[in-house]
DNA sequence: CAGTGAGCGAGCTTCCGCTTGACTT
């Protein structure tokens, strides 16, 4: 039996803390939240002032019957859950589902895992902060009040299995909003001057390329400009060269980790997630899911000590980063390797990819500045006042440089960062060419995952726990969609001064090609209408910002919680009855168009399955006819044409054995139905176009698969089969699935064993019901 | 995996934030 039991959140962290105390300590975790609302109802008794009906998590009974015996034979319990709301709650609800006496505890806390830091928590034990707790628990209803109340609306009111919540639903805002911009954008032109010209004061010529100051707006205008150039003479009227510094880039949050792994490795957000998730079991870097910049001054040891053997101490600069993040509750270090000296580590190529990542960053951020030499040089035109300018970058000492740069989600700027040849004051130059091309404004961007965590941040919405799983939910819930877009050709003017003539061309470019970017759905995109116009203040960017400016008052002791709630409900509550009382059912309907054949009514809007078409009015004595839309159609964009063509389907190709061969499109793609069997067609087949003799293949195909699935076919029972799956062989009887003993070999089951096996054991549970998980 | 779309009604869905394995056909 040990003397101290210390708890804390993460098994990792458990491992390393162990270490770092004697033999009298015992380190567990108690893997996060081990409890919270019923999940039954609300989880909320309202009527008596909000009290929370926690009860311990289904999925966290095992360890806390087994932290409750430790704790139990433990003179003294030290609660080191994380410092921050969520922490301390954690530590509040140890007490109350282990049972313990709270004289026996000690609550600490330590923002990195040192051995200092920790004896220093041990020295320093402290009691459980109720305002900090009563802060997390307003956090935790006031979410299950907007989440639990407004998905049942949406139910009645668009359709069954849908979500809202006071993060996700304004995730999906932004990325709606975005399109709409998009959708919206006056594209607008100039003409932009570059010039080549050529320095020849030295053994031979170089050239430099410099842009006029100025834009035209037409093409009359650019043409007579180049007009004036032809025979102009070109000299530098001035050069001015200026000092200049750039910083390294604090070290990784999770946000920006998310973002850089985006943008130069191409990563989801899940995916850094997971990588990162399995650097931090293996100990090679620190915690992964924190908003905090602070590194302890053992890192910043370790790192000065690389860098002075790596670049020389003269690469030296350390600095102590302080966070700007809205609502950051830093309780942790910013994520680095936990060994500075380690460049590599063991593992795959992303896990390298990434570790290398957060070893440049981490080190990068304690390193000198780079010192530039950033030169200006005007080039003046002896026909008129208008000037050209070069601009030049020259790296004095790199500095951080050396080893890491962040990159950016914009467009590289032109004429920056070059090198501009030895030239001076009053040189003139030859003109090789001038071209003015027309230039057009950018919309703004889509989304990708990463910038959209980038402005979830910034606006204060989730939490670096929070950021991947939300965006996996709006994605799961079809209210977002991440995919590629082929770009479309543009045709742009080009004009040409060279050798004394002009030019003109028209050329062509690529534009609005999309690699992973996010677009809204036609569902997300209703669900976000409705929300806003009828709960406007939950979907406020400046709502979360305003919440947690309260939860900060009550963690202050200066707010009692459940006024807070009370004050928030009363009118939520209300604006919730007066929706499902005074709105109706919305489908986005939106009238398309006639069938030219039928002259019926085409229709679309979102059904009880999703977007569809419907020919002819619902209240027609005749059913109207549905179809739903294809995978990439949408409400907003579909033609009468396209929605003429989905009411093709189902058609009949001919007779195989006394029966018809359809094909229609289901809710997983177009498929042949046969004999009641169905058979999915291939990507590459067209259901509109293909032919009884493909279709009789394809189901030939799938039945000789079939067969090769089956090891063993009972003639005493014709639903009675053992199969070959994925994870090994397995017993499917009747459409339920079920495991073969260990002990037991699969092609010597007789059909007795198979019969028990069915009746004995459950079955196991299949995606459907796996889904609602 | 599957073919729906009115309306009825049963029974189900749903939030955010803290943590990892368990599980899958």
């Amino acid at each position: 039996m040990t003397k101290n039991l210390v708890i804390v959140e993460s098994p990792a962290k458990a491992k390393t803390i162990e270490g770092f105390l004697g033999k009298e300590y015992q380190v567990k975790s108690c893997f996060g939240h081990i409890m919270d609302l019923s999940k039954k109802d609300l989880g909320v008794d309202i009527d008596q002032g909000f009290i929370p009906k926690y009860i311990i998590s289904p999925d966290k009974k095992k360890i806390v019957a087994e932290l409750k015996k430790l704790a139990g034979a433990a003179e003294t319990v030290w609660l080191a859950s994380d410092e921050d709301r969520e922490g301390e709650a954690i530590a509040a609800h140890l007490i109350e589902a282990l049972n313990i006496d709270e004289s026996k505890t000690r609550r600490i806390v330590f923002h990195e895992i040192t051995k200092h830091a920790i004896l220093e928590a041990i020295n320093h034990p402290r009691g459980i902060d109720r305002d900090l707790v009563n802060a997390q628990q307003a956090r935790r209803v006031l979410d299950r009040l907007v989440g639990f109340e407004l998905s049942p609306l949406l139910w009645k009111k668009i359709k069954p299995s849908l979500s809202a919540g006071r993060v996700q639903s304004v995730a999906v805002r932004l990325i709606a909003e975005r399109e709409v911009e998009i959708r919206n954008f006056q594209t607008l032109f100039s003409f932009r001057i570059v010039g080549d010209f050529i320095v020849s004061n030295g053994d031979k010529p170089v050239a430099i390329q410099a842009e006029l100051t100025k834009r035209f707006s037409t093409l009359e205008e650019a043409e007579a400009f180049l007009q004036k150039c032809n025979g102009a003479e070109f000299a530098v009227n001035e050069i001015e060269k200026k000092p200049a510094k750039k910083s390294p880039a604090p070290p990784f949050t999770t946000s920006t980790l998310q973002q850089e792994a985006s943008r130069k490795l191409g990563f989801s957000v899940a995916n850094t997630m997971r990588v990162a998730q399995d650097l931090y079991e293996s100990g090679k870097i620190t915690y992964m899911r924190t908003d905090s910049l602070n590194l302890s001054n053992l890192a910043i040891g370790m790192a000065k000590q690389e860098i002075t053997d790596s670049f020389g101490a003269e690469y030296v600069k350390t600095r102590k980063y302080t966070t700007k993040t809205k609502g950051a509750q830093e309780a942790h270090e910013a994520i680095r390797p936990t060994y500075m000296n380690a460049k590599t580590v063991d593992g795959d190529r992303s896990h390298n990819r990434l570790y290398e990542l957060i070893w440049k960053r981490a080190v990068a951020s304690q390193m000198a500045d780079a010192l530039l030499e950033k030169t200006t040089v005007t080039i003046g035109i002896s026909t008129t006042k208008e000037k050209f300018v070069a601009k030049g970058e020259l790296i004095k000492f790199d500095g951080f440089l050396k080893l890491y740069m962040e990159s950016t989600d914009e467009e590289p700027s032109n004429g920056e960062e070059r090198i501009l040849p030895p030239i001076k004051r009053g040189d003139s130059l030859g003109m090789n060419q001038i071209q003015a091309q027309q230039k057009f404004t950018q919309p703004p961007p889509r989304y990708t995952e990463a910038m959209l965590v980038k402005k979830m941040e910034e606006l204060g919405i989730g939490r670096p726990s929070t950021y991947a799983p939300t965006i996996s939910t709006i994605q799961r819930r079809d209210y977002v969609i991440k995919e590629d877009r082929p770009g479309i050709n543009r045709a742009f003017q080009l004009l040409t001064l060279h050798n004394g003539t002009i030019v003109s061309e028209e050329k062509g470019e690529k534009v609005g090609s999309e690699k992973q970017k996010l677009f809204p759905t036609d569902i997300g995109i209703l669900v976000t209408q409705f929300l806003m116009d009828h709960f406007m203040n939950i979907m406020d960017y400046n709502f979360t910002a305003t919440v947690e400016g309260e939860f900060d008052e009550i963690a202050e002791g200066k707010l009692v919680w459940n006024s807070m709630i009370k004050e928030f409900y009363s009118p939520f509550h209300n604006q919730i009855a007066k929706t499902l009382e005074g709105t109706k059912k919305v489908s986005g309907e939106k009238l398309l168009g006639t069938d030219p054949k039928t002259g019926l009514n085409i229709f679309v809007k979102i059904g009880r399955y999703g977007p569809m078409v419907q020919m002819g009015d619902a209240d027609m004595e005749n059913k109207p006819r549905f179809a739903a839309l294809k995978k990439g159609q949408s409400i907003e964009s579909i033609t009468l044409e396209e929605s003429l063509e989905l009411f093709k389907l189902p058609r009949t190709l001919g007779t195989i054995d006394n029966d018809d061969v359809v094909v229609a499109a289901g809710r997983f793609g177009p498929y042949i139905k046969h004999h009641a069997q169905f058979f999915s067609l291939a990507k590459t087949d067209d259901p509109l176009t293909i032919t009884l003799e493909r279709a009789s293949e394809i189901m030939l195909e799938k039945k000789k698969l079939d067969q090769e699935k089956t090891i063993r076919e009972f003639s005493e029972d014709a639903g009675l089969k053992i199969l070959r799956g994925k994870y090994g062989p397995y017993i499917s009887f009747n459409k339920l699935n079920f495991k073969i003993p260990k002990e037991k070999a699969a092609e010597e089951l007789t059909y007795e064993d198979c019969r028990k096996i069915v009746t004995d054991t459950k079955p196991t549970k299949s995606s459907k019901s796996r889904k609602s998980k």
